[in-house]
DNA sequence: TCATCAAAAAATGCATTCATAATTCATAAT
DNA sequence: ATTATGAATTATGAATGCATTTTTTGATGA
């Protein structure tokens, strides 16, 4: 008995330079490339076993999101994390997050909230299991989860192409206790909002939640130079 | 006798691929590679005399600025604008510019408000001329300068790289005198918000602004239909 | 010892080439 | 006449090669 064709998923095929993008990216958001060196092309080359050509247009794609520098004739370089960048990024992602959180409240369904509130309550219980690992990852898909509620894709990419700058940051600075305890608590902010469909509200939250984040990058950026190569 | 090296501006030679990303890239925003057809790789070539690899690397990164669509092993096509893109790309362009006109009213310099208020007088002469072609470009400018002086690369890249997406609509789309008019009457409040560095009066009319060009388009849109490729 | 400069080495930008996948077109079958 | 099949054509994805630029190295002189 042969399966129907219906049953059979569509078989999309990335290209190579897709997955080279996002495998660099990842390398990048994780610090295995570290901000302020340069791109060893060659180097990549043999890790993923490819050819200078996909490899060099996934880096064109990168340096479109603003994680690479190209310098004509010199090469990529991973770009730093500047005091400067996240005074920057910061206020754009404010901005985009308030509005995601109107968004979400106006198109959100019962289900997604309780699926959020879920989510919520395994995220405090990391909290309180002072699980950091564990705790950030939920909390990147709550982040998403809004995001994905606001029905919008481009503010959602929009949005995720400045997280991505500023992640690397967050990954690495760590959260005073009363910081973690303060976090955790905007968060029950959020949920309420979300369950009281409160857009305006939501948005002020989000927005509050963020600049506490960028205080802590910051406290974190003061205390850790990076290689000084642009 | 020689010219001093210091009097010789630095010579920052730009890669192919720049070059041709921006040529490319006013193609598609003036229209003459139209929304939803393909990219004549092969054509292109011809046309800037260059190799596919540097016109490829050009695609791949117009693609992440959203104004392409690459298919795997089926080429590169010019994104289609639809109803839905607006609706979507508009609010997020709408919190953009409210920043910026939140942002542009605290650091704007007094020389700075005075030479957009010489920018705005001569934007409502070609008005009164009834000179669209002018208009739009002294309108842009004048919008520009308004990015320039929230002195925040991050915003500013994000909302041009929105703009563009969307100026293709806005070019094609005529105003109707009604909508003129009150376009122009809408920039005599946004340089009297300036003047008086009212930020959140600011951001109100420049998001007003902006909806009241998404209804012009949107207009034009129902009676302009694209080719049926994606 | 340090600075300067030249030559060698390495890396980048671009063109070309090759393999593979997609599209077109002609032919055959219903 | 219309649809399906398969070969020919075309276009894309990726590797390689070459010319040019940048960087490194080392020798020379102060």
């Amino acid at each position: 008995m042969t399966p129907t064709l219906a049953a059979q998923p569509v078989f999309r095929r990335k290209s190579l330079h897709e997955d080279l993008t996002e495998g660099i990216r990842e390398q990048i958001v994780n610090g295995s490339l570290a901000p302020g060196t340069k791109v060893p092309e060659k180097e990549l080359c043999l890790h993923y076993g490819v050819s200078r050509t996909p490899l060099r247009e996934a880096l064109k794609a990168l340096a479109t999101d603003g994680l690479l520098t190209l310098e004509p004739n010199r090469g990529a370089w991973v770009s730093k994390i500047t005091q400067e960048d996240l005074d920057e990024v910061f206020p754009v992602m404010g901005a985009l997050e308030a509005l995601s959180g109107e968004l979400a409240c106006k198109h959100i369904t019962a289900a997604e909230v309780r699926k959020m509130r879920t989510l919520h309550n395994k995220m405090v219980k990391y909290y309180e299991q002072r699980d950091l690992a564990n705790y950030f990852d939920v909390n990147q898909h709550i982040h998403e989860a809004i995001l994905d509620a606001a029905r919008n894709e481009t503010l959602s990419t929009q949005y995720r192409s400045l997280a991505t700058r500023v992640r690397r940051a967050r990954y690495v600075a760590n959260m005073t206790q009363e910081r973690w305890a303060q976090a955790t608590d905007e968060h029950e902010q959020i949920m309420q909002c979300l369950e009281k469909r409160d857009g305006q509200g939501l948005s002020v939250v989000l927005k509050t939640h963020l600049e506490n984040k960028l205080a802590t990058v910051r406290d974190w950026l003061k205390d850790n130079d990076q290689p000084p190569a642009a």
